[in-house]
DNA sequence: TTAACTTCTTGCCATTTGGCAACCCGCAAA
DNA sequence: TTTGCGGGTTGCCAAATGGCAAGAAGTTAA
């Protein structure tokens, strides 16, 4: 595959010229994991700031009774990557695993922080993404608060249907915060309407 | 007050030079927030990044209903700002009030961009301080999901015990994602322990 | 095709949490 | 001092969610 998605996605920021986005593109490698196949192990640390173009991917980690739960979704046109573990370089508590095949682009830390300090361009991108990342994370933990478990759901069928199209329910469920059982009547109830 | 704290907070995360510290330290300017004064008004951007050497602020959103949502506290050797607005431009959704008087250092939007684009130290730093603050909403997250009220009370008693100590209860009940009525319940279950 | 496995659903009941209203209490304004 | 007000607690009951186990349905592997 061509990089021309990665070349659309660091100008549709409006951070980075055309010039730059081809520039830094090379800088990044074609990457593939299959279906079932792990981005990342907890213990190990992250190493690959990933551009999917086409896929999609469940993040999770194990609560102290060894339940799991997912801690979040990754599709199209998002960048991959555990940030504590990636920026802190420290050993993941979190897993990356891919439920459809998945293509993209890969830089690595090493690789991301030249670029970063070298190209001011790229460093705005890169504080673009850990920002709209940080911002909607506050936007989960505020309708976790404020909103019921039906409530929650509706809204991610409504702003993010492809996860309940990939992911399996009891993984959404303990997205949502709920446990499966839940989310079936959950469900059983909102199709009513 | 002299910057000394503030000093040593920019050498504490052992990204930056005693000397560059330093440098970095007399773009600051001092600032006091009196007690019940807002830091930052919701419909306003955030042009402050403040480094709060003394006292406590909490953040606060409202939801659909009109109810008060706490979204964050803020203590000592803390940087209070928020990320969104502040980075994006965008008007915020948060308020950010202070519960004590205030003390510290303050940077506008503009130096700091600046300061980011000079110094090589104080990026590392300024990314430092975004992860840091990524991370810790992840884990308030994971808690939010895997815990009941009462163990992420019992959690937040023991890691911060200053927001009980500042914070009105009904404001420490809606960041924990409870009721103000059930924390009195749980704080009562909880005590016989 | 059959067998094993996983996911999802459902019934039954327990637990957790919430809503409301009354009351107590401390503080601050008059 | 008196009054009013906001915060916290509590009783009563309702609503939301969970735990468990059984069973249905779909998927994978032999």
């Amino acid at each position: 595959m061509k990089n021309e998605k990665l070349i659309q996605f660091l100008q549709s920021t409006n951070l980075v010229s055309p010039q730059k986005a081809e520039e830094i593109s090379n800088h990044f490698i074609s990457k593939v994991i299959f279906k079932n196949d792990y981005f990342l192990n907890e213990g190990k640390v992250c190493n690959d700031y990933f551009f999917m173009a086409d896929g999609f991917m469940r993040a999770f980690a194990f609560d102290t009774d060894g339940n799991d739960v997912t801690t979040g979704f990754y599709s199209n046109n998002q960048v991959v990557f555990e940030v504590s573990s990636f920026f802190n370089r420290t050993t993941s508590k979190e897993n990356i695993q891919a439920l459809t095949d998945c293509e993209g682009w890969a830089i690595t830390y090493g690789q991301l922080n030249m670029l970063f300090h070298t190209l001011h361009e790229f460093r705005e991108f890169g504080r673009h993404i850990l920002v709209k990342g940080f911002a909607s994370l506050k936007t989960r933990m505020l309708s976790m608060i404020t909103e019921t478990a039906e409530e929650r759901y509706a809204g991610l069928l409504k702003s993010n249907p492809e996860i309940l199209q990939y992911a399996p329910l009891k993984n959404v469920a303990s997205y949502l915060g709920v446990t499966g059982t839940s989310l079936s009547r959950i469900r059983k109830e909102f199709s009513k309407k």
